[in-house]
DNA sequence: AGAAGGATCCCCACACATGC
DNA sequence: GCATGTGTGGGGATCCTTCT
């Protein structure tokens, strides 16, 4: 058996018979007038059924190889053959003249392949170039399986034909004709044909039993695969349809509405990427194999060289792919549903605006998006005294309480239903951070400093954070390395168990207290390591139980990071796959340990940032230090 | 310094083919 | 019918660079 290559299916047009029968009827050649002789007499022709192509394709399998030629089966071509009501679609060509009903259904199955071969780009003709038509024009292989007597003399007869029979015999040049070659298909008339249904168009696939997969042929199998090829595209040409429709949908709705129909079909219209499937059209081959069929393709090879045309080819290919991407889904877009929400919202403000001055009503509401990824329009709708009522009794604007309510949502929503990445947990964690850091403090655009957590947050704003996970250290959450503290961080912060809270009173003092100047180096010595353990969030710990208790974390903490390092050194790499990701060089792994490692201890001076922020927060320091005495400390102790 | 985004590598889910 | 193999895209993890 001869190696067996893809054939591409060729599409080819239909061709109406009837135009031929009109007195206006363009001149046709001989052939084709026999063909047209033949095609009307096509009510009692009986094309092979699925099944008796696919005993047809067992011949092949079955191994009657004591023929040589190759001959050369497009699967396509059988597939046609398997069509029992698209003949018409074949061309009016030598195959379907073969095709009638003068032959025997299984010998009309090899014939029909040249009908489908010509490849477009190959300069020969297909009668020239497919030796299929050996099978039915009495080559040395096909004479023995077709019944001289059941093909018509026209066939026979046909000096095409005749041309054909001398060119066949599997010493064609194909290197630029794609096709399935099978040398099994010179004995496409065995033993096993004979048994068919004859010219009776007896229908067998009924009583042939379903067929195991690993009994099939070759041919038989790739046929199975055509065939279902063949489905999926029936169906893409239904949605394609629908497509079509909905195109004429957005038409429509874009003159009505003034727009552009590109506007329309931006909003509206979404291609998702190409899938593999779609690339590899269901017929899988590896990179090898595709290489080696590159190498093959003379034609395709010699185009490659031609800058030109290549570029044309694929543009060509392109554009058929976004065609086929664009008529696959379409969905609404996020663009569109926020313009919608935009608008809703601005429908809802102008019902508001008209209550309001027809009857006096006051009403307001709150609009949020669904996360923090979305960019759907967010904020508020109302009319009446509502900043003022909220201010006064809840002690918050409107704007915050849009904030308030978008932040919940946001978190509730990321919680709720989408699995967040490091990366985007890291981000919201950030936000609530700051969010929660600029409510308590009133400053805004105020952010978190890590690193200088004491000196630049505590000590200035009088607040500390209250729930921060013991195990984790204090640094920017984006600097975590473990997902698990990633993640245990932002359930921290979005479920409240971590949060900022001002400073009692009795904290401030305590915090003020060691700053004093005391003219003691030992004493400032020990109020600097205090102070960069206080960068380890410990500050709103008041005893010195807790002080002991995180000295002990950080030097197990240590210790672990060390074993870690030691391991990671013993493995020789093995642990370096999660070490290893991402285009960092090895080195700077270490140089990023290193930094870490420096973050928590660093003794560098305030930046100009903290200093603004410092300018900025003073009244509000001031307020805080003053109420601290009263108010805040009932306040806490009632929480 | 911290935040955000890009680049790169790797893992995983999925679809499909194949073998038993 | 189930298990396995293969190819593919999506997304996560990590590190680096740039911006504020």
């Amino acid at each position: 058996m001869s190696a067996i290559t893809w054939a591409e299916p060729v599409v080819i047009e239909p061709v109406d018979v009837l135009q031929f029968t009109r007195a206006d009827a363009p001149e046709v050649s001989k052939k084709t007038q026999e063909v047209i002789v033949l095609s009307d007499a096509s009510e009692n022709l009986y094309p092979p059924s699925t099944s008796q192509v696919i005993r047809y394709l067992d011949s092949l399998d079955a191994g009657n190889t004591d023929c040589g030629q190759s001959l050369q089966v497009s699967t396509a071509d059988v597939l046609r053959h398997a069509q029992l009501n698209n003949l018409a679609d074949l061309p009016n060509t030598l195959p379907r003249s073969i095709d009638s009903g003068q032959l025997s259904s299984e010998c009309a199955v090899a014939p029909c392949s040249s009908g489908a071969f010509p490849p477009p780009t190959s300069s020969t003709t297909a009668a020239d170039v497919s030796p299929g038509h050996a099978v039915a024009s009495g080559s040395p292989g096909s004479a023995s399986l077709v019944p001289s007597a059941s093909l018509s003399p026209e066939v026979v007869n046909n000096a095409d034909l005749a041309n054909v029979s001398q060119n066949s015999g599997g010493a064609a040049p194909l290197e630029s004709v794609p096709t399935v070659s099978s040398s099994g298909a010179a004995n496409a008339g065995g033993s096993s044909m004979t048994g068919g249904s004859g010219s009776g168009g007896v229908d067998i696939e009924a009583c042939a039993p379903r067929r195991k997969r690993s009994e099939m042929g070759i041919e038989e199998r790739n046929l199975m695969k055509q065939l279902g090829v063949e489905k999926q595209e029936k169906l893409m040409d239904a949605i394609n349809n629908a497509t079509t429709e909905y195109k004429a949908k957005l038409e429509s709705i874009a003159k009505e509405n003034s727009y552009k129909s590109a506007r329309i079909k931006q909003l509206a219209l979404h291609a998702p990427p190409i899938k593999s499937k779609e690339l590899n059209e269901g017929h899988r081959k590896t990179l090898e194999e595709i290489q080696v069929a590159l190498r093959q393709d003379v034609e395709l090879l010699a185009v490659m060289k031609d800058e030109e045309e290549m570029k044309q080819y694929c543009e060509e290919y392109c554009n058929e792919k976004e065609a086929e991407s664009k008529g696959k889904v379409q969905t609404m877009s996020g663009k569109s549903m926020a313009q919608v929400a935009s608008k809703t919202l601005d429908l809802l403000q102008a019902q508001c605006n008209y209550a309001f001055l027809n009857s006096g009503t006051n009403l307001f509401g709150v609009t949020t998006h669904g996360s923090f990824e979305k960019d759907t329009a967010k904020g508020f709708f109302g009319a009446g005294p509502v900043d003022g009522f909220l201010c006064e009794m809840f002690g918050i604007s409107l704007a915050k309480l849009g904030e308030c309510f978008d932040a919940y949502v946001c978190t509730k929503e990321a919680m709720g239903k989408k699995k967040l990445s490091k990366a985007d947990m890291a981000k919201a964690t950030v936000k609530l951070i700051n969010r929660c850091l600029e409510e308590i403090t009133g400053v805004k655009d105020l952010v978190m400093a890590y690193s200088k957590y004491k000196k630049n947050i505590v000590a200035i704003y009088k607040v500390v954070i209250d729930g921060w996970p013991e195990d984790i250290p204090c640094v920017s959450p984006q600097l975590l390395t473990k997902v698990d503290n990633m993640k245990d961080l932002y359930e921290a912060w979005s479920e409240g168990h971590a949060a900022w809270r001002k400073l009692t009173s009795k904290e401030v003092r305590e915090l003020k207290s060691p700053r004093e100047p005391t003219g003691n180096c030992k004493q400032k010595r020990s109020q600097k390591v205090d102070n960069n353990e206080g960068d380890e969030l410990q500050l709103s710990e008041d005893n010195e139980g807790s002080h002991a208790r995180n000295k002990k974390l950080n030097v197990t903490a240590q210790k672990s990071h060390k074993r870690r390092r030691v391991e990671e050194e013993n493995n020789g790499g093995a642990n370096k796959k999660s070490a290893r990701k991402g285009k960092g060089k090895d080195g700077s792994q270490e140089k990023t340990r290193e930094k870490k490692k420096e973050v928590p201890v660093a003794a560098i001076p305030r930046v100009s940032k903290a200093r603004k922020a410092k300018v900025n927060a003073a009244p509000i320091s001031d307020g805080i230090a003053d109420n601290n005495k009263g108010e805040s400390n009932e306040y806490l102790e009632d929480e």
